[in-house]
DNA sequence: AGCACGCCGACT
DNA sequence: GTCGGCGTGCTC
């Protein structure tokens, strides 16, 4: 029986209503099963997914229907009716919704927080396609990625086009509104009017537009994170671009990944999945995703200066260095300098015997604190020679300025002033352009950061760098370091972070930290006893909780332990009773920075 | 999220 | 005796 069966029908007896199940968009907990309405004859076409407007507690809300049931008329007469459908088009059909139950719980957060991101930010019109409508020539499904260096357009027109052919849709999931545009608007070539771009930085009117064309046969979606959630019911395949970036999680809760959703969607909705970029995330080496590798190396060339080269006492840039700057900047070429950016906690080193200062248990780089900001352990004096004496390694945007201009005078400036050798931090390096040498100059901060993804972060943006050079013969990058031994660094040289990716998630695997395990990061603004006490029940036996740490004007807690969706649902219950004593919450469901 | 309800103090 | 502060709790 199709939408457009009756309202009210006889059985054993007596007449059952349809009744519509709505969830108010009132984000709280105790609203995720949604409200009882009856069916009035003016919104008798309302289907799973539409958007309505309901009564409650004496006001009119928005509410999204979710499913439907029959009741007997003496607990009818206790409901009340939907007042009216809002928009034409239902934003979710029973498998996504049921997706969008796995996030609320795998993110913690309100359903009626996740349902409004299936839709477009306005209301939706005309007619949507379903999934049958979709059925027929079905493509045999893959989950695999192939690593290498953009531009994409033309790997992605090669596999989009057999998708695209027979009315099946095609989504590309990129990492920034700047990529979107550049990506979009070379497969327009292609695909012309079928090709539909969707960024937040774009009016709501346009990402609505989008949204609705995304959903017709034959459809191009090129978009930012927020179109892993969207409604596209003739999907056939997902294109990830760059998977590993920063940019695919969420800040501000929910904290979803969208890459994540969109491998998680791929299964469930049986679409393929296919991953473009430098490095295989951890992610994808741990489902054992297959991983294409061209022939080429996944960024240009890379060579390596040790600062142990040149002896104590050398200057910021070593001489070796210099000279490769002083190569391009004769030619009248453009030079990236790249500092490792503010914020992280500097690399040490001991002073005495130069060794760098590490944690003894967990091997991360502790800062000038006494305790281990990732494990917790008490941080000692130099394991080689035991001084304690450290100076910080790595330096900033001002001191290389400085020194580089010593040599090449007003060549050099910090980037965004024009000049052929620029100097910045990750911050710069989408608006730098492209390279005939581009400079790392003491990146082991990066891989020393006190969190468990550091080596995984440090190899993703080094290869960025590396990938901002134009190909061609004397062009590389050159990477000075104190540390040129590392494996990230030999994985850098060798063009290929496969094996080091492999390494990674065995050692995550042993350590049971994500993809192996999970992590959750608990931020409240409150009574730091009561949460503490909460959190221990609900862990109990079944997780490691660490915290409270001060963690600005909150406390943060941290919860290890195996995936398991059981803790996620208790922590439910638990956020709900302290959002209702006015405590502020961040739930971040695997943290990438602890 | 709102909006009622209710239990306190302050003021016409 | 009533107005209004905002701390719980419910909304089909």
């Amino acid at each position: 029986m199709g939408p457009h069966r009756r309202d009210a029908e006889h059985h054993r007896g007596c007449i059952l209503t349809r009744i519509a199940r709505v969830v108010p968009d009132i984000p709280s907990f105790d609203l995720d099963d949604g409200f009882a309405y009856t069916v009035p004859e003016e919104a008798a076409h309302v289907t799973i997914g539409s958007i309505v407007r309901v009564p409650l507690g004496g006001r009119r809300v928005r509410g999204w229907v979710v499913s439907f049931e029959e009741e007997r008329p003496a607990r009818v007469g206790k409901l009340r009716a939907i007042v009216t459908r809002s928009g034409d088009a239902p934003i979710f059909d029973e498998t996504l919704l049921a997706i969008l139950r796995w996030s609320a719980i795998h993110y913690v957060a309100p359903l009626a927080g996740m349902l409004p991101r299936a839709g477009p930010p306005n209301l939706p019109r005309g007619l949507r396609h379903t999934r049958e409508d979709g059925r027929g020539e079905v493509l045999a499904r893959s989950t695999r990625m192939i690593t290498g260096s953009g531009p994409w357009h033309e790997l992605i027109t090669e596999v989009a086009t057999p998708h695209v052919e027979v009315g099946g849709g095609v989504a590309v999931l990129v990492p920034t509104a700047r990529s979107v545009e550049e990506i979009a608007s070379l497969l327009v070539n292609t695909f012309g009017h079928r090709v539909c771009r969707a960024t937040s930085s774009l009016p709501a009117r346009e990402v609505t537009n989008a949204w609705q064309r995304a959903g017709q046969p034959g459809g191009i979606l090129v978009g930012t994170s927020e179109i892993a959630s969207w409604h596209l019911p003739l999907l056939r395949m997902a294109i990830i671009i760059e998977p590993g970036r920063r940019a695919f999680k969420a800040k501000q809760t929910p904290t979803i990944r969208a890459t994540d959703l969109m491998s998680y969607r791929s299964e469930v909705e049986r679409f393929s999945l296919l991953s473009l970029g430098a490095i295989p995330p951890s992610e994808s080496i741990a489902s054992g995703t297959i991983i294409e590798k061209p022939l080429a190396r996944a960024w240009p060339l890379v060579e390596v200066v040790g600062r142990d080269e040149e002896g104590p006492g050398a200057a910021v840039v070593l001489e070796r260095t210099r000279n490769a700057i002083r190569r391009i900047v004769l030619e009248e070429g453009h030079v990236f300098v790249y500092a490792p950016r503010r914020g992280y906690a500097p690399a040490l080193r001991c002073v005495r015997c130069g060794t760098l200062r590490r944690c003894k248990r967990c091997g991360s780089g502790p800062d000038r604190g006494s305790t281990c900001r990732r494990c917790g352990a008490a941080t000692g004096p130099c394991t080689e020679c035991s001084n304690d004496q450290f100076q910080a390694l790595g330096v900033g945007v001002g001191r290389i300025v400085d020194d580089l201009s010593r040599s090449f005078g007003n060549a050099v400036a910090p980037a965004g002033h024009g000049t052929n050798v620029q100097v910045g931090t990750e911050r710069d390096l989408p608006g730098s352009g492209t390279q005939d040498l581009a400079v790392v100059i003491n990146p082991e901060r990066l891989w020393l950061a006190p969190n468990y993804r550091a080596e995984e972060e440090a190899i993703r943006l080094l290869a960025r760098i590396a990938g901002t050079v134009r190909r061609g013969s004397g062009r590389r990058c050159l990477v000075q370091t104190a540390d040129p031994q590392h494996r990230v660094i030999t994985a850098l040289r060798g063009g290929d972070a496969t094996k080091l990716m492999h390494s990674i998630v065995d050692e995550r695997i042993n350590w049971q930290l994500p993809p192996a395990g999970s992590l959750i990061a608990v931020e409240v603004r409150g009574d730091r006893d009561a949460v503490d006490v909460d959190l221990g029940v609900i862990t109990k036996d079944e997780a490691d909780l660490f915290g409270p740490a001060p963690a600005g004007d909150a406390w943060r807690w941290l919860i290890q332990g195996p995936e398991s969706d059981r803790i996620r649902i208790r922590l439910r219950g638990v956020v709900q009773g302290w959002r209702d004593r006015g405590y502020a919450v961040r739930i971040d469901a695997d943290p990438i920075d602890l």
